[in-house]
DNA sequence: TTGTATGCGTTATCAA
DNA sequence: TTGATAACGCATACAA
């Protein structure tokens, strides 16, 4: 047996499809014909089909959040802020993952003409020309939670890098480090690019010099494990890392170097995820706003949906710094 | 402009749209026409919609991946080995969350109705009678990764929680610890009813009295820290915890009372995710398979969408021990 | 091999 | 207020 359609529920109520359909849509009727239906609809178990309606109505009432990796918990922060919006908004998201390459976003975003849902909220983490290029050709609406070029035209809603890095080192400097090193992840990426640059700057601002540079592979724990020897041995008394995954990778391989946290180094991460709390010592770490990030771009979409021909906006949300114990 | 459809690209190529839909499936074509159309494509940017074809062929070559919260980190071990199976069979997968309410997981099974995808994975937490209910007359299949009861007719694939619990005993008592308390998630969930038999069971079977219970209001970090000082002062010297996230939530209210972890108090989590790599100490942790549970659920959902004919299976995992720091 | 025509399940337009 | 019917974009049975 296969799922009742409008045409069985107008069968069985013995009316006209059309008018099945408005009652299931509130239009008027009279008070019987919705009384006939509801009852159809009940017996039969009637669901209406998505597919059918979204095709007929142009709209899906679905959304899309786009991530480079579910195992990174600062996307976990920006997804329950983003549900939260869009479901009170009446629609419901989905979430995929597109994995580090940018070839899969790039397909991705295109792959959204195929009518999947009604905006894409996408944090890339590369960006290169052809992924502009499909974001501002998207047949939906695109809001970007990162940094793409204003020339792409579309909504972004960012952080500030350069600013939470000077926050990590004001406050570091303040405890009396200033052999300070650097963990970041991989420099051809968005965020990468963005907190070298903004280390570098924090640095300058205070008069110093990087005690020790690194860069991981990916944003990952393992990857931070795997880079931190690559800085032991660097005479730093403070360290900043890229991200909360890297940060605490890094203070295993403090721990098994005998180094303690925060007496020996001080450790300080960024994302300010569920992970700094977690994590022990819990980690000082940048809060770059990515509960906000995520509820910003969130309404940023759906303003879009609304009204695509009004000017695209770009959002910076301020960082502030979550003190905890691996700092002094 | 709107997007281009079928029948722009049927007219820009000066053939037939069942001519494009052909040669756009791969069906027989002159080499002529197979060039025709594969240009007029190409200039139009046409991608055919997803929703339109699954009405007619009554697929979507989607799969829906249903878990009650991201920041569980078993979960993210789950969704990458499902991910992996599924996009190898061609399929595109689709997370949704649920929440830890059973209603929210019988709207989603009904919903399913309406044609989002051609199968479901969930993993519930809480299952009443409703829920089978709606599992067994979901319109789509569906496979279970959790413990539903054998009428519901439905694949599942469980882990073995008894079992487990057993080898965190067992491992215990092998370190001369005897005194061991509980630290449960909810026991009105599946998983927590499950884990606390296995509890009674192991230690029975070594002739052990617990030394304290504890049951947590959800299987969170902040659950487990908020619920662990019921514990404490319970003369225990081992904590067996229905998952990583309570057995790092409990971690840290061992620290702040001064109990040294696996010196005084020995942990051991369940769930074996990368948060017990990643905690500090490092957490010795039952691993329940889930990457297993993964893997065979979404092979068993993949077979079931080829032939929903098939008796259901119910398949059980067997668990392991990760034994890391906490214990001694 | 190619084109014409029908239907998937729904909503919206038009008459009645 | 209600009903018949034409789309929405695509795939396919059938005819040419």
């Amino acid at each position: 047996m296969s799922r009742p359609t409008i045409a069985g529920v107008a069968r069985a109520a013995g009316v006209s499809v059309a008018s099945v359909s408005r009652v299931l849509n509130g239009l008027p009727a009279t008070e019987e014909m919705v009384e006939r239906v509801q009852r159809a609809v009940q017996e039969l178990g009637y669901v209406p089909d998505a597919r059918a309606r979204s095709l007929k109505v142009g709209r899906t009432f679905q959304l899309t959040l786009a991530v480079a990796d579910v195992g990174n918990p600062v996307y976990v922060t920006m997804m329950r802020a983003v549900e939260e919006i869009v479901s009170a908004a009446g629609y419901r998201l989905v979430v995929t993952t597109t994995g580090p390459d940018v070839v899969d976003e790039v397909a991705l975003v295109r792959g959204m003409a195929r009518g999947y849902a009604d905006g894409l909220l996408i944090s890339p983490i590369r960006v290169d020309e052809d992924l502009v290029k499909s974001i501002r050709e998207c047949e939906v609406p695109v809001v970007v939670a990162g940094n793409v070029p204003a020339k792409a035209g579309v909504d972004t809603v960012r952080a500030n890098s350069p600013k939470g890095m000077l926050l990590a080192v004001d406050h570091l400097v303040a405890q009396g480090r200033t052999r300070i090193a650097f963990l970041n992840g991989p420099a051809d990426t968005v965020p990468g690019a963005a907190r070298s640059k903004g280390f570098t700057e924090a640095l300058k601002a205070h008069d110093l010099e990087p005690a020790a540079l690194a860069e991981a592979t990916d944003f990952t724990f393992a990857a931070g494990r795997a880079t931190a020897p690559e800085l032991l041995g660097g005479g730093f008394d403070a360290v900043i890392c890229a991200n909360d995954l890297l940060a605490v990778g890094l203070m295993h391989e403090l721990a098994a170097a005998g180094l303690e946290v925060p007496k020996d180094v001080a450790v300080v991460g960024m994302d300010d995820s569920e992970l700094a709390e977690q994590c022990f010592p819990t980690l000082t770490s940048v809060n770059l706003g990515s509960a906000e990030r995520g509820r910003r771009a969130a309404e940023l979409l759906l303003a879009r949906i609304e009204d695509n021909e009004r000017t695209p906006r770009r959002i910076v949300v301020q960082p502030s710094l979550s003190i905890r114990r691996s700092t002094p």
